[in-house]
DNA sequence: ACCTGAACACCGTTCAAGT
DNA sequence: ACCTGAACACCGTTCAAGT
């Protein structure tokens, strides 16, 4: 005998979504996303494998919504503000991105705005390179801002666009 | 009556920490940890006051570790390697002292050889700007690194040194 | 003074039984 | 076909009782 469907992934995936921003990882039980899809714990199962395949879920979708946002600008500057707007508007999704390596094929869409900007200014040669270097300033300045890292004083705005000045500089060919 | 002391806070740690380079985070269980060193888990509460003081207890040697491997380099170069060395031979507790934050008493004796360079190379009044340029293109490539977000393919250690001459040179002034 | 068994709350997961 | 109650294993934590 049939019976409805009450819910969805695209449900699940988004209740625990809320739920991960709101309170953070640990709060994302297979409870608490089942009571706010409406549903019981068990009936998670019958489309997500378990857990884990949930926060990969929900790492795919973060990740996806950081590649939508990293679309629009046009150059390093703006990438990079968009990039540290994103973590700051959605921290604990960007810590999970960067954490639990994310679905190649949507780490590939996330990278290709970063690598055109790249390559426009180091040139095709060193277009990857450049790309990495500009990532990886990125990454770990907006995660150790989110740590709480940087907590010899200073402004940590101005820190931000010596590094972005710094970076530019770094990858323009002489 | 007292009791003989069975273990101590130190082991505890040690054994902790053990148990996240070999098997990850989740696997530091406090009966996990209790076992090692030949007691019980509630006996752990004597020592530590729960689950979440223990991991930072382990997050903040590791962060002194870190710090003593950095204290040796003398040049940018060697201390970007020196750092990238540490990642790889203690994944996870890197991972740790980059996620949780650490005690900032710590934090700041790890910082200290990295300032030195920077005001070497930048000078007095961007040093501290500098620093943070440094320490975050270095988090940020490693964590990559680990994380397996550089799919792309090309060389990781020739994508390490083109950051390491771009950072050098973004720090020094004109 | 420290250690432990027992207990409790909570979580992930499975599965037979419901509709 | 999906949903749920019941059950199981496992974990963190507390505490009275042992020595």
């Amino acid at each position: 005998m049939p019976a409805p469907e009450r819910t969805s992934l695209e449900a699940i995936v988004a209740a625990a979504s809320d739920i991960l921003e709101a309170s953070g990882l640990d709060a994302v039980t297979m409870q608490a996303v089942a009571a706010r899809v409406g549903v019981k714990a068990p009936s998670l199962y019958k489309r997500v494998a378990d857990r884990e395949a949930l926060v990969r879920l929900v790492a795919d979708t973060a990740t996806e919504r950081l590649a939508t946002a990293l679309e629009r600008p046009t150059t390093l500057a703006e990438a990079a503000r968009a990039f540290r707007a994103f973590a700051r508007e959605h921290p604990r999704s960007f810590q999970l991105i960067f954490s639990a390596s994310a679905d190649p094929e949507i780490l590939a869409r996330a990278s290709a705005p970063v690598l055109r900007i790249a390559r426009d200014l180091a040139g095709e040669g060193d277009a990857l390179n450049a790309a990495r270097l500009l990532t990886a300033w990125a990454v770990g300045f907006v995660q150790m801002e989110l740590a709480g890292a940087f907590q010899l004083g200073g402004e940590l705005d101005e820190a931000f666009e010596y590094g972005l000045r710094g970076v530019e500089r770094a990858i323009t060919p002489r």
